[in-house]
DNA sequence: CACTTGACCTGTCCGC
DNA sequence: TGCGGACAGGTCAAGT
């Protein structure tokens, strides 16, 4: 599902859910979603939930243990929280709309008070790995990634900086590479692309610094406002009650092939760059 | 080395 | 309606 602003709004959902509550039991349906959970399921069963943090698109969960749960969603990862009362399908009070698990649901962790969060991957690329508070400075994931880019230290500087070290490469391939900036996915690329009015494929050496200043403004504007909207509703996004965002509403070019240029009228095309789907105003994003 | 492409999986959609 | 192929919000390994 899930880019930084998605991962975001199910962070802050689930702080809100789960911190404090007692882990009793833990469910794995596909061996793959849960690495090594054999050996390491009995840091999570027993332990308390102290807090949910994010790094990029990777979820912390961290747990009384001095043991955190990671969680990477992926292309097609939820997870969704049930409480312990229901009250049906379609009704207000009821955190989810359909039923679970379903047959994408690849772990289960059940609290002691009978609510459960369900772990959902349709495409099984997500995974869920426990991994010790002293062995986190260490884990490569977490230590090749850029910049948090809606944190101030994220300055004009850093991001001008950070890019100019792949000035061969197409500045999509770039703000996709999690080194360079951590959590920008396919549809805020794609976005703030068309904010600054940068062909997608346009050599990173070759754009004008006053155009990268813009697309350094439209990564953060977009961002910003994908997580007041509670992320994108595109397919398998869903926040920590199994309901969509609402962002994708608000998209310029993401996923509007076809459809008229918000800024021209001019008629938004899909081409492929860095072997993704890519949607671009060809009048607005020239090379 | 810098950069690009393919593979990982399952499900859906589109054209014949 | 059935079938084949392309494609889907990410990341890593292998290729050029």
């Amino acid at each position: 599902m899930p880019e930084l602003p998605e991962v975001e709004t199910l962070r802050s959902g689930l702080s809100s859910r789960i911190i404090g509550k007692k882990i009793k039991d833990l469910i794995v349906l596909n061996d793959n979603s849960f690495l090594n959970y054999k050996k390491d399921s009995k840091h999570l069963i027993g332990s308390f939930i102290n807090g949910v943090d994010r790094r990029a698109k990777l979820l912390i969960i961290k747990l009384s243990t001095n043991y955190n749960l990671f969680v990477h969603l992926k292309m097609t990862g939820q997870l969704v929280f049930v409480g312990k009362k229901r009250f049906g399908a379609g009704h207000p009070n009821d955190s989810f709309v359909g039923r679970l698990p379903d047959k994408s649901t690849r772990v289960e962790i059940i609290f002691d008070d009978g609510s459960k969060l369900y772990f959902n991957d349709q495409r099984k690329f997500g995974w869920m790995r426990i991994i010790a508070d002293e062995d986190i400075k260490s884990f490569t994931f977490l230590n090749k990634l850029g910049p948090e880019p809606l944190e101030k230290e994220f300055t004009f500087d850093i991001f001008k900086s950070r890019i100019f070290k792949h000035p061969n490469a197409n500045i999509k391939a770039v703000l996709l590479n999690q080194e360079v900036i951590a959590g920008i996915g396919n549809i805020y690329a794609d976005e703030s692309l068309w904010g600054a009015k940068i062909h997608p494929s346009s050599k990173v050496g070759n754009i004008a610094i006053a155009k990268l200043k813009n697309l350094y403004k439209e990564i953060i504007y977009i961002l910003n406002l994908s997580i007041q909207k509670g992320g994108s509703s595109n397919r398998n996004y869903v926040n920590a009650d199994g309901k969509k965002g609402s962002f994708t509403e608000f998209a310029r070019v993401f996923r509007r092939e076809k459809m008229e240029c918000p800024r021209c009228s001019t008629i938004i095309i899909k081409i492929r760059v860095a072997g993704r789907g890519t949607h671009i105003c060809p009048k607005c994003q020239k090379l």
